[in-house]
RNA sequence: GGAGAGGUAGCGAAGUGGCUAAACGCGGCUGACUGUAAAUCAGCUCCCUACGGGUUCGGCAGUUCGAAUCUGCCCCUCUCCA
């Protein structure tokens, strides 16, 4: 018997946003989460004890990253992932799929699995569903995904129909071998921007009976009022006592978009990237800490918040850092928008306990003033 | 005082008669970034009333149809010798 569990603690009264408990082998993960990615075995820049201190819960890493470098062997002689990257926090582990859609030019897909070319060295690699949960059980993650195509948009209903068809049987295949009692295994919803696609691979995921269910094949180049359409297909044949993981997603309009429309579950690595590119978001929007203007800016990044970055340091010191290319900016960037997008979350559980999570979504979108983006 | 080398856009540095408003690098400015091939990538960076015009390559004067590139003088810098 695996203990893991989604507990629906509430549902909120005008809208489907759920508060939930995920009991992740014993380690508890509120929900609705945002989780840091942390590709290779790190969350870039962060230590274990910085992601702790930003009050994530939960945080992922990245099976064909890991597969190639240092090799799921490497990570199972040392104990584990959890162990080789000292984190005992849950640690959510992605197939490999997306990775057919972000190295595409470099592959070939195929009924039985993908071909790769590796990004490292060129070698030709070949990734199956067997394989991606073989490599997810080596590095013992808490959660692990089953291996899928994340297909562009637009893509055709003809080849969305094949690809969702094979994605169906990539999932099937994947949980036959997956044998871990303690490690939760998800499958995920594809079926591109066809909402009969969609929902069809909603409910045979459904009877396949996973630990938790992805939206996946999202922010692929659709619009946003195409992609929370595609969450809604998504979810409506889903399972209401299982966790829902929208797949790379971490605007603020998306996330409160998306936990309006009964989404637990979110991962994104845009807070870190542009974070190491400069960019912040803050309760006064957007910020380029690298322009001119903050050169002599005495003040803290964001007033309104309580990170490690913004209770010590000014955006004059940052500007500096960037200019002289110093780690430690980019460290005190990404602790920055992590915590401000874990604020956001934390608000948004509080405000679903108490029944107004759609006021308290209209009050973040009308206090940071971003653009459509949502960042 | 003598002998060499050299002065090119914010800096470094190519170029040595037309294809040069001048490679490239740095610096500077702007933009992008959503299950991370990303401390990355793209554009701009002499001036302007800008699909055109104006002034440039230490200074001045020449040679030439045409000069950053050739000649003369001058100014300045560096190295070596006295």
């Amino acid at each position: 018997m695996k203990d893991f569990k989604y507990e629906l603690i509430h549902k909120d009264a005008k809208s489907e946003a759920r508060l939930g408990k995920l009991n992740v082998f014993g380690k508890i993960v509120e929900t609705p989460v945002f989780m840091p990615v942390g590709t290779q075995a790190t969350v870039k820049f962060l230590s274990p004890e910085e992601i702790k201190a930003i009050g994530s819960s939960i945080i992922l890493s990245n099976t064909y990253h890991l597969w190639l470098r240092p090799g799921e062997k490497v990570v199972k002689a040392a104990g584990g992932l959890h162990k080789f990257m000292n984190y005992d926090g849950p640690i959510l582990t992605d197939s490999g799929g997306f990775q057919v859609f972000s190295l595409a030019d470099a592959r070939k897909i195929k009924e039985e699995g993908v071909t790769f070319k590796s990004h490292l060295d060129g070698s030709t690699l070949f990734l199956s569903p067997e394989k991606s949960i073989e490599i997810q059980m080596d590095l013992h993650s808490d959660i692990a995904m089953s291996f899928d195509e994340c297909i562009p948009f637009p893509s055709s209903y003809e080849y969305t129909k094949r690809s969702t068809e094979r994605t169906l049987r990539w999932a099937k295949r994947g949980k036959d071998v997956h044998t871990l009692d303690d490690q939760a295994l998800f499958g995920i919803v594809q079926g591109g921007a066809y909402r009969d696609l969609r929902e069809w691979c909603a409910k045979e995921l459904a009877e396949m009976d996973f630990d938790g269910y992805s939206i996946g094949g999202t922010s692929v180049g659709e619009d946003k009022a195409t992609m929370y359409t595609m969450i809604e297909d998504a979810i409506r044949y889903l399972p209401k006592d299982k966790p829902r993981y929208l797949m790379g997603v971490g605007a603020v309009n998306d996330l409160l978009n998306g936990i309006e429309r009964g989404v637990d579950m979110f991962d994104c690595v845009l807070p870190t990237r542009i974070a190491r590119h400069g960019t912040l978001m803050t309760s006064q929007g957007r910020l380029n800490i690298k322009k001119n203007i903050y050169a002599t800016d005495f003040t803290p990044v964001d007033p309104e918040c309580d990170c490690e970055c913004c209770k010590n340091y000014t955006k004059a010191y940052i500007n500096h850092l960037f200019r002289a290319k110093e780690g430690l900016g980019m460290r005190l960037m990404s602790i920055h928008n992590l915590r401000f997008l874990i604020k956001i979350m934390e608000g948004a559980r509080k405000a679903i306990k108490e029944d107004r999570f759609l006021e308290y979504k209209e009050e973040i979108l009308k206090k940071f003033p971003f653009d459509e983006r949502g960042f």
